[in-house]
DNA sequence: CCCGGAACCTGAAGGC
DNA sequence: TGCCTTCAGGTTCCGG
C-alpha cells in the first residue's frame, strides 16, 4: 500500500527521469481514471505540456506543468508508476494509462484495482485543504498533535489515519507507530496520557523516516519505477507479519479489525 | 461536527 | 479440482 514513504520514493526515482521531458501523449486504457474532467479535455490540457516538477504532499503525486496546471497522480491501494519506453513489446499488465515522453521513455500507471486517480487541476489548493501537518515537517508539532487527539473520542488508529490531522500515515505505518508507542489501537484519542501522546508523536515521526529510508514497504503490489523494490517491510514489527510473532516479546501478534480496517497489534506489548 | 459503515474495484486466498 | 465467498484498504460519501 503506498502511504507517505513509497510515494516520496516514487517521486524520488521518478523526478530525475522526467523532470524537463515534454508529454507527447497520455494512452488512457482506463479512462474513468481520470476524475473531475472530460478525459478528451484532459488530453488536450496534458499533452505537449513540459514537465517543470514533481512533488508529492501527503499520499499524493504532484507533476508541475509548463501551463501551470498540476498533475495530480494519487496510487491508492494498488496503483504504481512503472519507468519504461516506446521499444516496450507491450504495457505491464494492468497498465491504465501510458504518458509518453518526448525522449521515448513511457510512464505506465499500473493498478490491479482501478483505484487510482489522475486529476488536471489549476493549483493544488482543492487538495492541501484536505491535508493535515506532514508528519516530518516543522510544523507537526507536539502540541498540534496533543490537542488534536485530546478531542476526539474515535480509536486513536483512525484518528491517526484521517489524512486531515496527519498527511500521510496510512494502515502500515498508523500500525507500526502504534506498536513502537506500546498502544493498543482501540484506545479513545482522547484517552492517551501525556506520556503516551509523547511516545506516539516520536513514534509516528520515527517510522515515517524509516519507511522512506529503506526506500518504501513493497507487499501486495508496490513496485518502484524502476523495478526495484523497497525494503521497509523488513524493518515491520507488526504490519503484515507473516510468522504472527511479536519480535519484541515473542508473544502472538493478532489481526483484529478496527473502523473497518485490517490491524495488527501485540496485545502484550500494547496496552 | 463526529462517528461508523458502505462503495468503489478485482485479484488472491480460503472453504467446501 | 473448481466454484463460491471473503478479504484487502485509501478515499469519499452517506446516514444516524
Amino acid at each position: 500500500m503506498p502511504e507517505l514513504p513509497e510515494v516520496e520514493t516514487v517521486k524520488n526515482q521518478l523526478a530525475p527521469h522526467i523532470t524537463g521531458r515534454t508529454i507527447t501523449n497520455v494512452s488512457l486504457l482506463w479512462e474513468r481514471m481520470v476524475k473531475g474532467q472530460d478525459p478528451t479535455e484532459f488530453l488536450t490540457l496534458v499533452t505537449g505540456q513540459k514537465i517543470m516538477d514533481v512533488t508529492r504532499h501527503g499520499k499524493y503525486l504532484i507533476v508541475h506543468l509548463g501551463s501551470g496546471n498540476k498533475l495530480i497522480l494519487h496510487l491508492k491501494m494498488t496503483g504504481s508508476l512503472i519507468l519504461g519506453n516506446k521499444t516496450d513489446a507491450e504495457p505491464p499488465q494492468y497498465a491504465r494509462a501510458i504518458i509518453h515522453l518526448d525522449d521515448g521513455q513511457n510512464v505506465y500507471f499500473r493498478d490491479p484495482r482501478k483505484f487510482g486517480v489522475m486529476k488536471l487541476v489549476a493549483d493544488t489548493k482543492e487538495i492541501d485543504a484536505k491535508l493535515g501537518p506532514e508528519p516530518l515537517a516543522e510544523d507537526f508539532t507536539m502540541q498540534y498533535f496533543s490537542d488534536g487527539l485530546g478531542k476526539r473520542t474515535a480509536p486513536v488508529k483512525a484518528f491517526i489515519l484521517e489524512q486531515k490531522f496527519i498527511a500521510g500515515v496510512g494502515n502500515m505505518y498508523a500500525d507500526e507507530a502504534l506498536f513502537a508507542a506500546g498502544i493498543d489501537p482501540r484506545r479513545p484519542a482522547n484517552s492517551l496520557k501525556k506520556t503516551e501522546i509523547k511516545r506516539l508523536y516520536t513514534a509516528i515521526r520515527e517510522v515515517i523516516a524509516a519507511g522512506i529510508k529503506y526506500g518504501g514497504a513493497s507487499v501486495v503490489t508496490y513496485y518502484h519505477p524502476d523495478g526495484s523494490v523497497g525494503t521497509a517491510h523488513e524493518h515491520f514489527n507488526v504490519a503484515h507479519n507473516q510468522k504472527k510473532i511479536c519480535t519484541v516479546c515473542g508473544g502472538p501478534v493478532e489481526r483484529i479489525v478496527v473502523r473497518g480496517r485490517g490491524t495488527y497489534y501485540c496485545p502484550r506489548c500494547q496496552k
